[in-house]
DNA sequence: ACTAAGGCGCTTTTT
DNA sequence: GCGCCTTAGT
């Protein structure tokens, strides 16, 4: 005991200054170090500050070396600035430690023991849309109709089984009652067989290979379990089921398990995460220690007393009082207007005002539910010349031309890749059509080889025609010569001269599209990336996890986002648009039974709201253009339920008769005098240009709608017209079934 | 095999 | 209103 404390002691002289940084709880979470942890984190409570500060603090200890601590996130920018931090506060480089995502670490596992899964090491991952291809190969093959079998669909419900952790083997029988099920099944089960046969695994199957294999070689297990004797784990509350056996089994070792998260920002349940984890875990691992960081370094108390009044409408929650020793702020400042158009003229302004006084750019924010409404705010923003950027567009790696170009890589060092093969045996034309790849991939299958092989074999056939026979010739050709280039080039020469050779270059250059020159740019750039890169199997490896965002981050701008790229981002300003009844909260959430999709609504209004550092805005419209429609919509119950005294409201008098909802059989009669709700129309701002006219038709009796018409309804969503009523129609709606709602809140789909 | 036109559907996102 | 995907026509 004295020989630990001496040494404690004696460590503690040169990381004092680590240490005397953290509050007590931080602390608390730093320094115990042995046994199950949970960590409780607010929002802005400094969690990646104790996160790492226990790393460190456990490696200065000499608790463990680097490979003995597995520590898991779930980004790659997430564990990049965790990797960052850590050598920061050692001072030292990182090497040998386990951190990375939950997929890159299943990758490192299963790569050691492919074996064991039926496969080879050097198995390839699919990305969302090889995994796509792969199940309408599959439906073809097995002559389903993909209108009945939407592959879409099947793409998820097998995702979803993945994230519970079921294999088609696994899956559990009260799954199966319906015989459309069990046909998903079937193609999950030829799903996996296919995959096995391409050398190939999805994302799902990092983590259930590595269960299956752990669970039935307890010796492979047992090595993991007393390598790692440290566990970390940030944002545990998006786990999934999958993710929580693989932690759990890794755990069993030494039950040093620390895990951090906060259940009031749990907002990937539509993914598969189970808030059901951080709130059992205490059961899960007994004797566990739980810390709680409740003190806010970010917002000021008016913020987080709107937040906090906001989330409390939330059951099932751990609960945590957030507070802070910040002067009083600004209240947030609740703005309703009429139109879309006008909501994002108010935030250009106050983005405006704000840079006069000083403010950066780069430090506010617009966050939106969902990517569509980030629009009306682009086009604000160019008229004022505020440079603004998306986040969260199409990413790099997400592009077409770059997808193509990885699968030419792909296929050249590895000819068996059969997907790579399908996807740019046509592009650039080569007059390969569907009936030529037909015969290829019903040729390749009958035989149980790979497309490139199938062709080689095919040519020596009469099988094929003459213009397809040439081209698949010279393509083969090409591969060979590519392939023998392997060993001699470097990756980037390499990939220069397959993306020239192959035309793919000249295919972009030919185009006349707006979109070409930046393509080209980007397989420039992917090219130049090739050069930090010992071989091209190296990058490939790479690129399959670690896809960054190479983002050309412009240092001015305003940032417009979602909600959900949000998390874990703070702001200055911040302002929340759109919070509108079945927008936010969306449609699908009010149309599903039960509260938990409503309270995941509430949490990422949470999370929004728990961005901003000095001030909030929020904003609703009466009026928004939706699918091409116009429609009228109501202040979001979220609204409801901020407390007063901490907002300043700014809405326009007379736009809304007052800030209401109820349910749809109070609208109803409310409705039936609709000038209550908008008593001020005709001299609302904005009302006078022809374009809102579709609203002001709405009061009449409105010809537009026909029986049959497919509508949309802001908070029933999509159905269609069984009755028209003067005003009022009948609407059977998709989810909800009959209802009977005003003309004016219905917008034409 | 390719192109042009019509239908449909439409949260959120990472790996 | 828009983009994607399927289909029909050449």
């Amino acid at each position: 005991m004295s020989i630990v404390a001496a040494t404690a002691l004696k460590i503690e002289d040169k990381v004092c200054g680590y240490l005397k940084d953290l509050n007590a709880p931080q602390r608390q979470a730093v320094e115990t170090l042995e046994g199950p942890v949970l960590l409780l984190a607010g929002a802005g409570t400094g969690k990646t500050r104790a996160l790492t500060t226990r790393i460190a603090h456990i490696l200065m200890l000499k608790k463990a070396w680097p490979s003995q601590i597995l520590a898991v996130t779930f980004t790659n920018k997430a564990s990049q600035e965790m990797r960052e931090r850590i050598a920061h506060l050692i001072g030292n480089s990182t090497e040998g430690l386990w951190l990375g995502t939950f997929h890159a670490l299943g990758v490192k596992i299963l790569r050691r023991h492919a074996e064991l899964a039926g496969l080879k090491s050097n198995f390839t991952i699919l990305d969302t849309d090889d995994q796509l291809r792969l199940l309408k190969q599959i439906l073809k093959a097995d002559n389903i109709d993909e209108k009945r079998w939407p592959p879409r669909l099947l793409q998820s419900v097998i995702g979803r089984w993945k994230d519970r952790g079921y294999f088609p083997d696994k899956v559990p029988q009260h799954e199966l009652s319906q015989d459309e099920t069990k046909l998903t099944l079937g193609i999950y089960k030829t799903y996996q067989e296919r995959l096995k046969i391409l050398n190939a695994v999805d994302f799902g199957d990092l983590l259930l290979h590595c269960i299956a294999i752990f669970s039935s070689h307890t010796d492979v297990l047992q090595q993991y379990q007393q390598q790692f004797r440290y566990i970390l784990v940030d944002e545990y509350q998006d786990t999934n089921v999958a993710q929580y056996i693989w932690l759990r089994l890794l755990a069993m070792g030494h039950h040093n398990i620390c895990c951090v998260g906060d259940d009031d920002q749990s907002i990937y349940g539509w993914r598969g995460a189970e808030v059901a984890n951080i709130l059992r875990f205490e059961k899960d691992f007994p004797g566990a220690t739980v810390i709680r960081l409740e003190q806010n370094y970010r917002s000021t108390p008016e913020i987080l007393g709107v937040a906090s009044a906001l989330i409390a409408h939330n059951r099932d929650r751990l609960g945590k009082t957030l507070w802070t020793t910040q002067e009083k702020g600004e209240k947030v400042s609740l703005h309703g207007v009429w139109d879309g158009e006008e909501e994002a003229r108010l935030v250009g302004d106050e983005v405006e005002r704000w840079q006069r006084t000083g403010e950066s750019l780069a430090s506010m924010a617009v966050l939106v539910r969902a990517g569509h409404q980030t629009r009306e705010f682009e086009d604000r923003f160019i008229t004022l010349r505020i440079p603004y950027r998306v986040i969260g567009g199409p990413k790099f790696y997400e592009r077409m031309e770059i997808r193509d170009a990885l699968a030419y890589l792909r296929l050249v060092v590895q000819p068996e890749n059969s997907l790579s093969f399908e996807r740019i045996i046509n592009t650039p034309r080569r007059g390969i059509g569907q009936s030529t790849l037909q015969t290829l991939n019903h040729f390749a299958r009958v035989e149980g080889i790979s497309l490139v092989q199938a062709t080689a074999k095919l040519l020596e056939t009469d099988e094929l025609k003459g213009a397809a026979w040439k081209a698949l010739r010279s393509f083969l050709t090409d591969l060979e010569r590519w392939s023998r280039q392997l060993q001699i080039l470097t990756p980037a020469e390499l990939a220069g001269i397959v993306l020239d050779e192959s035309g793919y270059t000249h295919m972009w250059q030919q185009d006349k599209s707006v979109e070409a020159p930046g393509r080209l740019e980007n397989l420039k750039e992917l090219v130049s990336a090739l050069n930090e890169f010992q071989s091209l199997s190296d990058f490939l490896e790479h690129v399959a996890l670690v896809m960054e965002n190479n983002a050309a981050a412009q240092q001015e701008a305003v940032s417009i986002m979602t909600l959900h790229s949000a998390k874990g981002l703070e702001f200055n300003t911040v302002f929340l648009a759109g919070w509108e009844e079945g927008i936010f909260p969306n449609a699908r959430a009010l149309d599903t039974v039960g509260r938990e999709a409503l309270e995941e609504e509430r949490r990422l209004a949470y999370v929004g709201l728990t961005r901003a550092r000095k001030r909030a805005y929020i904003c609703f419209a009466a009026n928004r253009r939706l699918h091409g429609a116009w429609q009228s919509s109501l202040p979001s119950r979220f609204i409801d339920e901020l407390p007063e005294d901490l907002v300043e409201e700014h809405t326009q008098p007379g736009l809304f008769a007052r800030r209401f909802h109820e349910e749809e059989p109070q609208i109803k009669t409310r409705l039936s005098s609709s000038e209550s709700l908008f008593s001020g129309f005709a001299s609302a701002p904005g009302a006078g240009s022809g374009s809102k006219a579709g609203v002001a038709s709405s009061y009449q009796v409105d010809d537009s709608h026909r029986v049959n018409d497919r509508v949309f309804h802001i908070k029933f969503g999509y159905g269609r017209i069984v009755e028209i009523m003067g005003d009022k129609l009948e609407v059977d709606f998709e989810h909800s079934g009959l209802k009977k709602v005003m003309a004016s809140f219905v917008g034409k789909s």
